[in-house]
DNA sequence: GATATACAAAATGTATACAATTTATCTCTG
DNA sequence: CAGAGATAAATTGTATACATTTTGTATATC
């Protein structure tokens, strides 16, 4: 089998992790990687510990890597934190951006609206998940970079319900996403901040409606109906 | 030689790093570090690569590590991040703060006024690092931590200059930082949120205040009185 | 039958040899 | 003597064997 860049894992093991392919919690097991990814232990272990600085991966001393866990606690301070990040991250690449930023940023847009069309749920996490952190690079904030992604990472597995949905008022909420995308990068080229934050601002609105629902569905009876009859 | 744990070599080069022991940009060789921390390539590098994923160190593929550098722009994104992201820990920290997390934030503290006592500038340096990582771990969210983490490299190594200065306005200065964190202690305690982030502010401004003056110094002459006479 | 201990299997951690790449040095040419 | 190209040295990257730690299993004991 042909040799595969080390990057190119990286990037197919971030994959594997935000799409939830692997499990949150999910112990890896280094022989088995070894095998399916065809090099050996010590490039390996180098992988998962950067994946690890990433927080895509968890390591515990002598008792080996398990991609990063999602509990209850990482649930609340994720709504907790954010917004606040989201929209700096949204202001800073507005002053900053370039129409060389923006033509990648473009690029990910259309491949995300390509795995849209075909229906692609993998397609769309992975290139929504590309598209903001790449806001995130045009921001060239080396302090909120990192904060930016570990947000990415757990939204894209919390809102993994988002792009899987099949009824109407999901696939209108889906490309509102993308129209919302749009609108972006449009803001963007024009480094018009305070438009990027409120879009920014309504996108993470969107997202995070249909999350509270999931989370706690609306009521299949209601209770004064119960009792009433 | 005795074996050293791996986690106190961590701790040994983060210091170094933090105190400019080692200098920002400076090549890290692997067979030196070796030779210094007696043991082998392999764990090294892992070392090598856990420090990376904190900020502490910078890889290039095929060229080694170094450490993390700082330059103009790091600077500059530096002040525009920090006192929102202290902020925001210090609120969540009083909110969150048990005794016991005040009983290890005041063992720093204690630490931090011996170095002081004993004129230790690498001393006051590391564990008032330490303080304010640890009101970072106090304030228990994943998302913000490691911004914090990385604001804390960045504002040890420029802030160098703050404790070693000798001149009576300095000292005055010091040991205002050091009653500000007595400050901060008493209001975690209490779960003081807005007193913490008050406090936070001004002990943010008291840095800021210090480095403004380093990095642009009161001029020698006035240019009005240059012209004057 | 539950618990504890001892042993075996499997996994992670480390050292070292070898491969690939980068960097320095030397030579040749103009 | 400056610069390009080739060779040698040094450095980083990878594979693999061995050491250590953890985990699972069997047996003995209460």
């Amino acid at each position: 089998m042909t040799k595969i860049d080390k990057s190119t894992l990286l990037e197919h093991l971030r994959r594997q992790i935000i799409t939830m392919e692997l499990a949150p919690g999910e112990p890896l097991d280094e022989a088995v990687l070894c095998g399916q990814l065809n090099i050996s232990r010590t490039p390996l272990r180098e992988i998962l510990r950067h994946l690890s600085g990433e927080g895509y991966v968890r390591i515990m001393e002598n008792r080996g890597a398990f991609v990063a866990p999602m509990d209850h606690q990482s649930m609340r301070t994720f709504f907790q934190t954010a917004p606040m990040i989201y929209a700096s991250i949204s202001r800073l690449a507005a002053e900053q951006a370039t129409s060389d930023d923006i033509d990648v940023l473009a690029g990910y847009q259309r491949r995300f609206k390509d795995a849209l069309e075909q229906g692609s749920i993998d397609g769309m996490v992975y290139y929504n998940d590309r598209f903001h952190y790449q806001i995130g690079l045009i921001a060239d904030n080396a302090y909120l970079q990192p904060s930016l992604h570990r947000l990415l990472i757990d939204h894209a597995r919390i809102g993994m319900t988002f792009w899987q949905g099949r009824t109407a008022e999901n696939e209108a909420r889906i490309r509102q996403a993308c129209a919302d995308h749009d609108r972006l990068i449009e803001a963007l080229s024009q480094n018009a901040a305070d438009d990027a934050v409120h879009i920014t601002g309504e996108h993470w609105q969107l997202s995070k409606d249909h999350i509270d629902e999931f989370i706690q569905p609306a009521p299949l009876n209601d209770f004064a109906m119960l009792v009433a009859e």
